[in-house]
DNA sequence: TAGGATCAGTTGTAT
DNA sequence: ACAACTGATCCTAGT
């Protein structure tokens, strides 16, 4: 039976509530405002809200907001200045290429080296990466084996050490002196060494963000068949009734089109990553995967397989077969790499730092899941029995059941583990299993999975239970889930004040909303079909989310059509995500450095809405005289489509766009924001979030009530599945040199975010 | 909530 | 070329 994790000293446990999740490393640019904020004493009256009237306190700001560019000077200075970036960043790439190109048998030496900044550079080095590992195994990876510890057997029918195997632990030994060797000479460079770690970590990242966004299609895919199919058998059996008044006999549809069970996306997914090559790390490998340090979490074993930390999404012992053995002499195969332990065999035994792992085999799939035949030394099992012979490290992930993952689980890797000992032993269902007792090494990261199962079991389930708590609800009661605002950092601790909380947009007297509302689709109750539906036509014949988590975005688009006033569906329509207010437990809490910052309690899966940016809406010529405002949201959905002004250009549905991008024209629309948000004095949630280089949330226009690409309603969704308590950030989205100071010349701001790819500059 | 069908890549074996 | 292997996932049926 697999233990529980129980085992963990409580004093762990209070260790971590003590020391509250780490803040990244993130400097302040206003510094100095955190000494006035000190000052000032404000006592938070019954709903949190304070007065309209209260001046707007510096300590509010977290780090300067995505400010409205100085508009009529960028207009003469875009287009000039744009070109010679241009030309000048086509220089510098292909100076930098060739300087890659020639560098490269001198970065390889030492192993380090590489610039995370450039698009280009990544390519080079994500590539010259896999040439190296596909002839290296087992190398470039700290591994520390304890000698004196490596006798196999143990156990009940234990098999004794041969003179062969005697050689091959001396051949273990000096794979390990190497690797050891190979450590030192990684220390040696010192800060450089840690760059490429935090490249590798960003394209796990980025990996997993794709496979989310194929694993979303899917769900797309198949939600529409599903639904088609239900409309299907609805019809049919409309018709089978219809025909039994007349007499007629009518056979049933195919089983085929009939079955509502979904194909699994997570699969569909893998396999499209495979058939693109998408996946990363393809070749198996021993030891740790660059880019993913323990602790690492896992929302399913698909994940796992994209980013080649174990290659089959079924399989328990990931192993490297025969056919290793033509390329690499110096292991006799098959040999484990990974093993996932999930509790799903009756005799495990785990107590984390020391495990009694089960071998594969003879266990029922379905039922009951317990043995039902003897397990062989064959397959994965005799992979791991070679591992303790040739001091092969596995990597071990442990699965947990937890809430705050979409798929239920979630899976922690728990560090490399050395295989001690085998033995076989009649199971406890009478059936011979193989047993191999796992330890785990030394010199790695403390065991995380416990602190990772308590930290998620941490967030306060009453406002009784949060510490530091300044504000009940910083959004007095608009919001159907209260947001609170702590403050550990602050003495005596401040509330966020000097805004009024407002759930929706409003407009400023100068501006007028366009009121035309668009004509709606004819839908009933829910929209279901895309091929009917006007409104899924505007988003290109599909719905832009999946109904599946309340709703999901399933990609980033230039503009998403949601269903508006006119349209025929309710409130429950998945087209209308984005209308249905915060869906998560939110709590703005105080940082050290930046100012206040936003987290949530609840997880939440990649493609969900997080909340929209509300504020004043207002010209954002106007705001031009406002040089301290820092809380101004450009609403960019005409530079997002066309893909100018440093936003990244997305999919959209060209044919309709086009249509109202030429109307944009008609009325003389320019390359920059005519509107904007001011959430300065009067704003939601938004604008607490801070800006990251490499965030978790992305930016989305979205438009409902009107049609009009100027006031489309700027939405926050998830670019990534955020557990519980990570910071939610956006890209604030500036191009370098879009922002002059009143004399006109460039103003630069510089970036803390902390991110291994920052750009070092906000703008 | 429990049971069971399904899913698809890897591996080893048979042809 | 093919079958065996594997346990996560999700739907369905039942309580």
């Amino acid at each position: 039976m697999t233990s529980s994790y129980t085992s963990i000293p409580i004093k762990s446990i209070l260790h971590l509530s003590e020391n509250p999740r780490p803040i990244s490393m993130v400097e302040q640019v206003n510094n100095a405002e955190k000494s006035s904020n000190c000052k000032i004493k404000i006592k938070c009256s019954g709903n949190g809200v304070p007065k309209p009237n209260e001046k707007s306190s510096a300590a509010d700001s977290p780090i300067q907001r995505r400010t409205s560019a100085r508009i009529k000077a960028v207009k003469e200075k875009t287009a000039a200045s744009e070109l010679q970036l241009r030309r000048k960043a086509a220089a510098a790439a292909a100076a930098a290429a060739e300087e890659e190109s020639l560098a490269v048998g001198e970065k390889e030496k030492r192993g380090s080296g590489v610039s995370p900044a450039k698009v280009g550079k990544k390519r080079c080095y994500k590539k010259r990466k896999r040439d190296e590992e596909s002839v290296v195994v087992g190398e470039g990876d700290v591994v520390v084996l304890e000698r004196g510890n490596e006798s196999v057997g143990g156990g009940g029918e234990a098999e004794v050490i041969s003179e062969q195997q005697k050689k091959k632990l001396a051949k273990c030994e000096a794979r390990r002196l190497k690797l050891l060797e190979d450590n030192d000479e990684k220390m040696d460079v010192g800060n450089a060494a840690a760059k490429p770690e935090k490249t590798d970590s960003l394209q796990v990242k980025e990996t997993i963000r794709l496979f989310n966004k194929h694993y979303l299609h899917f769900v797309q895919e198949e939600e529409k068949r599903c639904g088609k199919a239900q409309a299907d058998r609805k019809a049919a059996r409309a018709a089978r009734k219809q025909s039994k008044k007349k007499g007629k006999i009518v056979k049933d549809a195919p089983l085929e089109e009939t079955k509502n069970s979904a194909k699994r996306p997570d699969l569909k997914a893998i396999s499209k990553m495979m058939e693109n090559n998408e996946i990363l790390n393809p070749e198996k490998r021993v030891g740790s995967i660059s880019g993913i340090e323990v602790g690492h979490q896992f929302y399913s074993r698909a994940e796992m397989c994209v980013v080649g930390f174990h290659s089959h999404w079924l399989n328990g012992i990931d192993y490297m077969g025969q056919s290793y053995a033509k390329v690499h002499n110096n292991y006799e195969f098959p040999i484990a790499v990974a093993i996932v332990i999930s509790g799903m065999y009756e005799d495990d035994l785990d107590n984390a730092e020391d495990v009694v792992y089960t071998g594969q085999g003879g266990h029922n799939l379905t039922g009951d899941k317990r043995q039902i035949r003897d397990q062989k030394l064959e397959r994965g099992n005799l992979a791991l029995k070679n591992c303790v012979e040739q001091c092969v490290p596995i990597r071990v992930v442990r699965g947990h059941e937890s809430r705050s993952s979409y798929t239920g689980k979630i899976y922690t890797y728990d560090g490399l583990y050395k295989v001690v000992n085998y033995w076989a032993e009649k199971g406890i269902s009478g059936f011979t299993v193989y047993k191999f007792r796992l330890r785990r090494l030394e010199g790695q990261p403390v065991l995380t999975t416990n602190q990772v199962y308590f930290t998620c079991g941490r967030v306060p389930q009453s406002s009784a239970e949060i510490r530091g708590l300044v504000c009940d609800d910083i959004t007095g009661g608009q919001e159907d889930t209260p947001i609170p605002a702590t403050n550990l950092v602050d003495d005596p601790p401040v509330p966020p004040t000097g805004f009024t909380y407002c759930k929706s947009i409003k407009v400023a007297k100068n501006v007028k909303l366009p009121m035309d509302a668009p004509t709606g689709c004819k839908c009933k109750d829910k929209c279901v079909d895309p091929t009917t539906c006007e409104c899924a036509l505007r988003n290109g014949s599909d719905f832009p989310y999946v109904s599946k988590d309340g709703g999901r975005l399933v990609e980033a688009k230039g503009v998403v059509f949601e269903c508006g006033p006119n349209c025929g569906c309710g409130p429950g329509c998945v087209n209308r995500t984005s209308q249905k207010g915060l869906r998560y437990r939110l709590e703005v809490f105080r940082t050290a450095k930046k100012g206040w910052a936003v987290r949530s309690w609840d997880f939440i899966p990649s493609g969900a809405p997080v909340c929209e940016y509300t504020g004043i809406l207002s010209r954002a010529e106007d705001m031009e005289r406002l040089s301290e405002n820092n809380y101004i949201f450009d609403i960019d959905c005409l530079q997002t489509i066309k893909g100018i002004g440093g936003r990244e250009r997305r999919s959209t549905n060209a044919a309709f766009i086009a249509n109202l991008l030429d109307k944009s024209d008609e009325q003389g629309s320019e390359s920059v924001p005519e509107y904007c948000i001011d959430a300065g004095s009067t704003g939601n949630i938004a604008r607490f979030i801070n800006h990251c280089c490499e965030p978790n949330l992305f930016v989305q226009c979205v438009l409902s009530t009107h049609h009009d690409l100027k006031f489309a309603r700027v939405m926050l969704f998830a670019a990534d599945n955020i557990p519980p308590l990570q910071e939610l950030t956006y890209d604030y989205g500036y191009a370098l040199d879009s922002v002059l100071d009143s004399d006109g010349k460039v103003k630069q701001m510089p970036c803390y975010c902390g991110a291994a790819g920052c750009r070092k500059r906000l703008f």
